[in-house]
DNA sequence: ACGTGATCATTT
DNA sequence: AAATGATCACGT
């Protein structure tokens, strides 16, 4: 972990167009920074992770599997906001996920993605070139208690209408800092989801999301505040 | 189809 | 301007 919080003070400061050339160097395939993220959404992502020395497949679970971390990008507008929610997770919605047994937070998704996030901070102004945006200093977040308190009472929430069938019915109003949105290709993609009385239904795919607001929050507590 | 990485674009 | 609902790319 030291190793890692390490690797990323040399990264802070560094624009994305010198971190991509430093792969390019190391022998990586070479990075060409995109004008723009419309079709590149999670290029920046991806750069930090291999930047990190994270594995670039797409299997669940931590992206460092040694320490227990994820690694996540957090976009900064001008006023040092975060421009964007952020992403944590598919949401189990078939019928044999939810019915399984007893829903226990410590099991879920979500807390195994958030018990130990690296928080990468980076600039990301709308007008900003992608290869000018700099990475900021990163920082290592475990949930304290009321956090945890906070995220279990929204996942439980959400779950718990989940199992009723009334998942159609979630918004994303729903939830103080966790809230549930679409997460596909497009409107018209169906999963397999979980109806009224344990029936199998066609639905939206969807993601778990932390709201920026709570994400402003941890940038706040984490620079301004006292922390062990 | 489902998982990762997210940001876009329209509505409120 | 912020938030919600929709969307993009790629690997398995």
């Amino acid at each position: 972990v030291e190793a890692l919080l390490t690797r990323c003070r040399q990264l802070a400061g560094r624009s994305l167009e010198a971190i991509a050339a430093g792969l390019a160097e190391d022998g990586e395939p070479k990075e060409p920074v995109p004008e723009d993220l419309r079709r590149h959404k999670g290029w920046t992502g991806r750069l930090l992770e291999r930047c990190l020395g994270a594995p670039a497949d797409n299997r669940a679970g931590p992206d460092l599997v040694e320490l227990g971390v994820e690694i996540k990008t957090l976009p900064l507008n001008d006023g040092e906001r975060p421009r964007e929610s952020t992403y944590v997770t598919r949401v189990p919605l078939n019928v044999s996920a939810i019915h399984a047994g007893p829903l226990d937070w410590r099991e879920s998704t979500v807390y195994q993605k958030l018990r130990c996030v690296l928080w990468i901070p980076i600039q990301a102004a709308p007008g900003l070139p992608v290869a000018q945006r700099k990475v900021g200093q990163a920082f290592l977040w475990r949930p304290s208690e009321e956090e945890e308190r906070t995220l279990r009472r929204d996942w439980e929430g959400h779950l718990h209408r989940i199992r009723e069938g009334e998942v159609d019915a979630i918004t994303a109003r729903d939830g103080q800092v966790l809230q549930i949105r679409p997460k596909a290709a497009h409107g018209r993609q169906r999963t397999w989801g979980t109806g009224d009385h344990e029936s199998v239904i066609l639905t939206q795919p969807r993601g778990f999301y932390l709201r920026a607001a709570f994400t402003a929050y941890l940038l706040q507590r984490y620079f301004f505040d006292a922390e062990p």
